[in-house]
DNA sequence: ACGTTTTGGATTGTTGACAATATAAGGCTT
DNA sequence: AAGCCTTATATTGTCAACAATCCAAAACGT
């Protein structure tokens, strides 16, 4: 057999897992104050996994919690969001310039042939944000792993994208954007399997700008409110 | 009175900053397995609260865990705390270009006023690397803070300090680089002050990457064995 | 009637016992 | 003698009861 790596989750894991998804979905809103033992009977488990769930996620910086006072979802302001664009500029940024040096030629085979699916799924699915989302999640994160900077990936994977995907849900991707961001998507592949690493991350960076000022212009029109 | 911000403090964040701080100090080393109950009548508390703690620390990447096998404290290769300082490099430029945005004149008085300390240190602690290191701690934590960006804060000083913490106390700081990096410092401040983002962002980055250059000659040399 | 204090309820933090699992040692087979 | 399997122990994961704390509603005084 060829690499048996299953890994024994706990409940711990579960509710983590479960919590996070529910938080990233909107089923659980942000600002909500919520009990631990509504979570225990929403999920099935017990207080004692279920407090080491809640530890981690707020280590995480998904919920708040004040002793004695109970949970509650992060709400991040307008201004915040924009932030964190920001800190995805500088880290996808060198991401893409570390994946140009590091990824193999099947992993640059593998990403252009996701980015063909993904104009398929816009061409498909006119204007289903949730699709483009996933679309575009999946691109970015096959360029973090491919940096092969651990840390790195870890944090964009298991801090930004999360706080990212709260809002995706509700941001309204604007008319010519997704095909738009899809050309973005294009040429920093090209960049990388160039081998050019630092077009790779101006080529990033520029594309997380374009994202950050679509957001921006959002909420001047009042269309995102937070 | 003007603002009582007392929080009360749980069991569980008690164990949090011990094990933490353990960790980072190297009173328990990288690689080092540790058993609950170990832990447990060294903190002098329960399993509930520790795990609870474990679950931040693990999420935080401080420690691995296997389920059913125990917990022990992640050992960073050398070439992982390179990858670790690339991280930095543009997430402190960041991290200066916004604070030359944003702090306050008074803010920027303190700095320049640490760094008159700092020089005092270096000149009296001749060689003393600890108190450089916690020098130079200061300067980064204030830079960190001032950008006002929430999430690059937290991200910088509740994750990747600490792993660089981990190693600063075993990394043999070369002779003149203090005043080298005193001098990089002082730079940084003018820069911040004069209010350009740019050049901040810039001297920021190429510092970071003069220490980065700085442990691979140590890693080369054979100092620095991980 | 409004603000303050007090008390009751509910929720969180903590504890110790119980169940499940992996590691390690020992015996068996080849 | 070496390798595999079995078993025993110790450690981790889980649970349910207890104690401490905060929040809100009611009672009191002004």
């Amino acid at each position: 057999m060829p690499e048996e790596a299953e890994k024994t989750y706990t409940r711990a894991d579960e509710a983590f897992d479960c919590i996070q998804t529910s938080i990233v979905k909107g089923e659980l809103a942000p600002g909500e104050k919520i009990g631990e033992l509504e979570l225990c009977t929403r999920f099935n488990l017990t207080r004692g996994p279920l407090r080491e769930a809640l530890g981690r996620l707020e280590s995480r910086g998904l919920l708040v919690r004040r002793p004695h006072a109970g949970v509650k979802v992060v709400s991040v302001s307008a201004s915040e969001l924009v932030e964190l664009y920001r800190i995805r500029e500088v880290m996808e940024g060198l991401a893409a310039r570390q994946a140009a040096e590091r990824m193999t030629d099947s992993e640059i085979a593998d990403l252009q042939a996701t980015l063909d699916a993904h104009e398929q799924m816009i061409d498909e699915a006119q204007g289903q944000a949730y699709y483009q989302a996933e679309g575009d999640y999946d691109f970015h994160h096959r360029i973090a792993t491919g940096s092969r900077n651990t840390k790195l990936a870890q944090m964009l994977l298991g801090d930004l994208y999360y706080m990212v995907r709260m809002y995706r849900y509700r941001l309204s991707t604007s008319a010519g954007r997704p095909h738009r961001a899809l050309g973005e998507h294009r040429r920093i592949v090209e960049a990388i399997a160039q081998r050019d690493g630092e077009l790779a991350e101006f080529l990033m960076k520029r594309h997380i700008n374009a994202a950050r000022r679509n957001i921006e212009k959002q909420i001047q029109d009042g269309v995102l409110t937070i």
